[in-house]
DNA sequence: TTACTTGTAATGTGTTATATTACAACCATA
DNA sequence: TATGGTTGTAATATAACACATTACAAGTAA
């Protein structure tokens, strides 16, 4: 079971966001263009990215723009705000283990700290990337390519 | 989107075999009934553990048993058996950036060893836990009851 | 006022996880 | 070897979910 491509289009969004917003309108269908996806979906996760902090966006005025410097944003800021399972936990536990076996009656005792443990460990990773390190290696090959 | 309750179960069943297989002949009527998972779901986990080699069974016999000690198969083993994503990766990413847009055409590029890397860490904190951590827990839980 | 944009509800579609029924293949033992 | 129990698996149902799409209200800027 993978993480919603809302991730990978949320991060997509903010890159464009960076890349274009000084010389274009940003708006959802501009954004819808580059990244392929619906521009319905797109103003979805636009409105989960703005509920976080992440970006400005306004109803009717078109322009969307960074709330943040780049170097300010992680992953993690990004997963938590499109993708997030912090009600859940990432590992869907199995609904009814039985209260009348020793086992099933002392399985979620045993496992639920090291799901934990496993959870932190990738939240941990997401933290350590920033977006603006994918702005520059986007931008990088922009520039690679221009030669 | 959550890691399948799969993985839970086949901890679950595990843990079980470990506890039950010298005093029970233990089947996957049995398991369901301590996982609260029907049958037919139970057996094809089985089935997955028993190709990842950390199990026996065999077809119309039963009393399924460990292949290995349990301190030598880790939450990876079991994930990488159950739940892999070998395939397709922890991330879902979106199919159609648009190869006409410069983010578009290099978002790719930009994302893919940074999912990678999550990817790893995460697999790297699963491949640190046992299958004996989580049953002396469950055995320790069990004893302090008893008195 | 007009043209454009965001916000969002409603609906459709495809995919997937799990449950369930049914049955064939197989094993162990009386 | 006949019988009862077990695994393997196909077929089907159901619910949940991701994403696409249409439609339109609410808002903005010129």
């Amino acid at each position: 079971m993978q993480i919603t491509s809302r991730f990978t289009i949320a991060v997509h969004i903010i890159t464009c966001i960076h890349c274009f917003q000084d010389d274009y309108k940003v708006t959802s269908n501009f954004i819808a263009g580059s990244t392929g996806v619906n521009p319905v979906i797109i103003r979805g996760v636009l409105s989960q990215l703005k509920a976080a902090g992440l970006i400005h966006v306004r109803q009717g005025a078109s322009g969307i723009t960074l709330a943040k410097p780049l170097e300010e944003i992680t992953f993690f800021d990004v997963y938590e705000a499109v993708d997030s399972v912090k009600d859940e936990g990432l590992f869907h536990f199995h609904e009814n283990p039985n209260p009348d076996c020793p086992v099933g009656k002392n399985i979620h005792f045993a496992l639920d700290r090291r799901l934990a443990q496993v959870q932190t460990a990738m939240e941990q990773e997401l933290r350590q990337i920033r977006l603006s390190d994918v702005a520059a290696d986007v931008q990088a090959k922009i520039e690679a390519e221009k030669k």
